[in-house]
DNA sequence: TCGCACATGTAACGTGTTACATGATTCA
DNA sequence: TGAATCATGTAACACGTTACATGTGCGA
């Protein structure tokens, strides 16, 4: 007997949902938006986007209505698009995600505004900052009981994933003082 | 008429050409280097690396050879792949490979040990360099015009794409002088 | 009216994911 | 002897890439 795949979402499809739960857009307005930000990594070709929204249609994430005013048509988020958005963004983080998904961490983060508590973002913040804290701490261990045995360029992109970590670390510390000063 | 595809590698072959030409390994050798390096960005699991491996044989980019010694297999470059390996790293770097391939950028440095010189070394860190400073004053431009426009998690998120490029930026700089270092 | 941006798709193809499956070797 | 690690695979499925295709609206 098979089990039913749920359909996981992909990241795609999550960071289609976000950018609607924000606005109505047009399939192209999403397109446009991905290519001009970081959210490109996610794909930004008609042959991902327009097949994404067909398949959110189905599964009734989202909805096209025609805007009444301009006469266009545009995708908006629906009741369940917001409840499976609400429950992708509180799901807690795990190392895999922090050593695997970084994008994806920055992607839920950047969608909490309206779907989040105060005390959700900073649960969030705490923990990527501590499994980043963690990870880092693997990272360095590593490179002090291997470096020698290194070849000198797998050496030097190792520490580039170090520093790159690092300033994920340091931004997140940055960015947790930025929402505990919110009221 | 139909174009024939000259099936071009992806990054996860690229990934295994390079472990590869620097030493014989069997495919679970393989596997767990890229689950304990960053390199298991480009995929771990024996569904993505078993079947790499098949169509890299079939390419004769690499090949499966009994070790005299410890009676085990092992998978090992061939010319043809040392050739292929070579070409793609010292392909020019595009601004499109910074914006959305970083990763790969560093894989191809942490590959070139053996098979660039040191001249094509610095030129390769150079012009990531100048790519990386001019995509740089991009995001930057485009925060200053649009950032108080921006919801505040956009801005944040945004934020650590910049605090990442500028890492990126300054491990470029400091592995500049390594490799300028060298003689 | 030329070209560009807007706007939306489809088809073929190959690859990655997930889950399943098997067996050998090593060590406690 | 049982568990963990070594070691290699397969099958179904869905997704992303690439290339193609079409048509509109607008400003120079």
């Amino acid at each position: 007997m098979k089990k039913t795949t749920p359909k996981k979402p992909t990241s795609l499809d999550f960071a289609i949902l976000g950018l609607v739960s924000h606005q109505p857009l047009s399939g192209y307005g999403i397109r446009k938006i991905f290519e001009t930000t970081e959210m490109g990594n996610f794909g930004t070709s008609p042959g991902t986007i327009y097949p994404a929204l067909k398949r959110m249609q189905k599964l009734m994430l989202v909805e096209n209505l025609t805007s009444k005013t301009d006469n266009k048509n545009k995708f908006h988020i629906t009741i369940k698009g917001k409840e499976l958005l609400q429950n992708w963004l509180v799901r807690p983080l795990e190392m895999i995600d922090v050593s695997r998904k970084r994008e994806e961490i920055i992607l839920r983060f950047a969608f909490m505004d309206k779907y989040s508590s105060q005390k959700q973002k900073l649960v969030f913040l705490e923990s990527f900052h501590d499994l980043l804290t963690i990870y880092i701490k693997q990272l360095l261990d590593y490179h002090k009981a291997e470096n020698l045995q290194m070849p000198l360029h797998g050496r030097l992109s190792f520490e580039h994933g170090i520093e790159s970590y690092k300033a994920t670390l340091k931004w997140c510390k940055k960015t947790l003082l930025v929402i505990k000063k919110m009221t």
